[in-house]
DNA sequence: GGATCTTAGTTCCCTTTGGGTACTACGATG
DNA sequence: CATCGTAGTACCCAAAGGGAACTAAGATCC
């Protein structure tokens, strides 16, 4: 039960139900880039600044730790010559990258319809 | 072509693409619960206000108007009595929210799995 | 006729977050 | 002993988020 639609005790559209924290940690830019980022397999911190185009380090960082706290990323840390951290999803991470994959490929298949965007047409 | 996955030219992950700016409109909470708040037809500025709880006015026209100038609500004002103002989705509003209604199902659905924000178990 | 109500915002101010650049720590390597 | 690469952190500034109060326009009440 509670698989489908909304539970009858949570809801997003309350402000103060976890599940609108789980939402606003999910419906970000960065956090969306990321998780799908790691969707191939563990990645190292620096892979992850290439991919995610843009991004500060800082950003990056802080980013990765709140997956990090919920779960959804673990960081390993390899005490190697240069140092070497690796992240990767959890099962939990690999179950929150399917909607949100589908939120960025919605977004590549109907970009033409944003003329704004775009540079009109 | 370019329905499914990336397609040749768009990457969410090309900071300069204007898919990525799309991405940055849809994920974020106040997109995600306006659009969902429409979902069953054309709602009032105070109705979505109160439907958006915790949103203050100011963010909620921030958010309504972003998506207004994308083409994914319509914004109607009938110059009644004490003023009436009426959001809709268009065609595209309606289509960005299916992946955005997963994204809150999910929310939903996999909030137990997240001791972190249900304080723990 | 004046006070009051409603709706849809706007304005002000402050805090939080985002962002860029430079810097640090670590030890291997030259 | 200086240099390199890795994974950050520190600092500082700009942008966004957020709360409370205020505005406008006219109908309605008394």
């Amino acid at each position: 039960m509670t698989t489908d639609s909304c539970s009858r005790q949570h809801d997003v559209y309350d402000a103060s139900c976890p599940c609108r924290q789980l939402l606003d940690l999910l419906a970000n830019k960065w956090s969306a880039l990321a998780l799908g980022a790691l969707e191939d397999g563990p990645r190292r911190f620096g892979a992850l600044r290439d991919r995610l185009d843009g991004v500060s380090p800082k950003v990056l960082t802080a980013t990765l730790r709140r997956l990090e706290e919920q779960g959804l990323v673990d960081r390993t840390v390899y005490p190697s010559v240069p140092l070497h951290v690796e992240y990767e999803l959890t099962a939990l991470g690999q179950d929150a990258c399917a909607p949100l994959a589908a939120l960025r490929q919605w977004a590549v298949a109907n970009i033409d319809r944003f003329p704004a965007l775009t540079g009109a047409a």
